[in-house]
DNA sequence: CGCCGTTTTGAGCCTAGTCAATGTACGTGG
DNA sequence: CCACGTACATTGACTAGGCTCAAAACGGCG
């Protein structure tokens, strides 16, 4: 029903650096390359994450293999967190990633030690919260192309400086079901905008070049 | 567009009790009556909340008035904390409710001293952050008929002591922006669950008897 | 009893999905 | 260096699920 592909490999989470944040706050440095498994739904959920450099995409999938990714998570991004004792979803590496992971276990040692790593779990766990909630609007409520404008104008601000050039660490299936869409339906709508002069594509598809971000922004509702 | 009505007055934010949950986390109860606003998207969050009894809806809109529902906050949820300085979505009263508003500014004072308090804030945030990621799945991927038995298993599960009998708190319309369809799709696919026995419909259409909760649960993939 | 808000039902349409084919980039090995 | 294979992206023709517009039915309440 949808393109939902990724063979990934599970992979054993071994550090390679100690990367160290603060005493208590101690993280294992991990790599990962492209479409390895970090973690499956159903998971003991040992370790919560921060992204170091690449995209993590973390997902749920219906029993007939429908997939929806609820969030890419890229440089800065914690996530991964739970409230029980299993991850509620998987995550899997878009392209090469890094990442720090954090043991769950000395978590509540860190609330208390640690007042500014609190902070940044609290604030990072609340921002997850937004994103899912302007997401919800995004999926329940948008026309495939106020879908795009938003995911183009998002993916600029997180991925270029100049928010206006960025290269895209996705592919089509990954858009398609992070917007609730098919990949057909991603396409067309990204070749309307550039026969529009909204934006920009190289022949790859991947690098792309807001020409018109006030035009994308009043698509975005 | 969308069945979006809600002509919600603002309240003011007066406690008509004083309830004491620990010494620092005193919070102000107050009621609202059916439709009432707790507080607007752009609001300053000076409280989060905390639901005592009723239903309350948190929602989004789109500037041309398209309305999506996030969550249904009921006896117990905890919604409203923010990590910026203003709230990002909007909450009335679906009926007649009962709310503890706690001060966010004494949060971080809460926190330090209150370990149980802190462990309810962060674990309801969790809870906030799955509920959203479930729905994101909902609302990307599922049928109409899908999405009507999720919530309807939900809502049972979060309403009613045998799971199999309840009063819906909201109308068709509060269901539509909630599951991303039109009022016209939920009241059609509740006759077809209707017809097909799988529920029974007292003739207001809020009463819901589950009759065949195997069938829906394999309609919710 | 009659009004009003809500729900239900019906008919037709449209956006996005499905199925299928073609095009393009890139890596591999002869 | 080029032929080939594979994975990904694009395009086209057709379909369908859910939306729109419209009207009728129903329930609650003054």
């Amino acid at each position: 029903m949808l393109g939902h592909t990724a063979a990934a490999t599970r992979i054993a989470k071994i550090p390679t650096t100690a990367g160290l944040r603060s005493a208590l706050a101690a993280g294992m440095q991990m790599t990962l390359s492209k479409g390895e498994e970090l973690f499956a739904q159903g998971d003991e959920a040992e370790y919560f994450y921060e992204v170091v450099s690449g995209a993590i995409r973390s997902y749920k999938l219906l029993s007939d293999g429908r997939r929806q990714i609820d969030a890419f998570h890229l440089r800065g991004d914690i996530f991964g967190l739970e409230a029980g004792r299993e991850h509620r979803f998987s995550a899997e590496a878009v392209g090469d990633v890094q990442v720090v992971a954090y043991r769950r276990s000395r978590l509540s040692a860190i609330i208390e030690e640690d007042a500014a790593f609190r902070d940044r779990i609290m604030t990072a766990t609340l921002r997850n919260l937004q994103r899912a909630q302007d997401h919800m609007l995004l999926l329940g409520r948008k026309t495939a192309q106020e879908k795009l404008a938003t995911f183009l104008l998002d993916m600029a601000e997180r991925l270029s400086d100049d928010e206006a050039h960025f290269d895209l660490p996705m592919q089509r299936s990954d858009i398609a079901d992070h917007l609730g869409l098919t990949i057909e339906t991603v396409s067309r709508t990204l070749t309307q905008f550039t026969r529009s002069g909204l934006i920009r594509l190289t022949p790859a598809g991947r690098s792309i070049g807001l020409c018109n971000r006030m035009a994308l922004k009043s698509l975005d509702a």
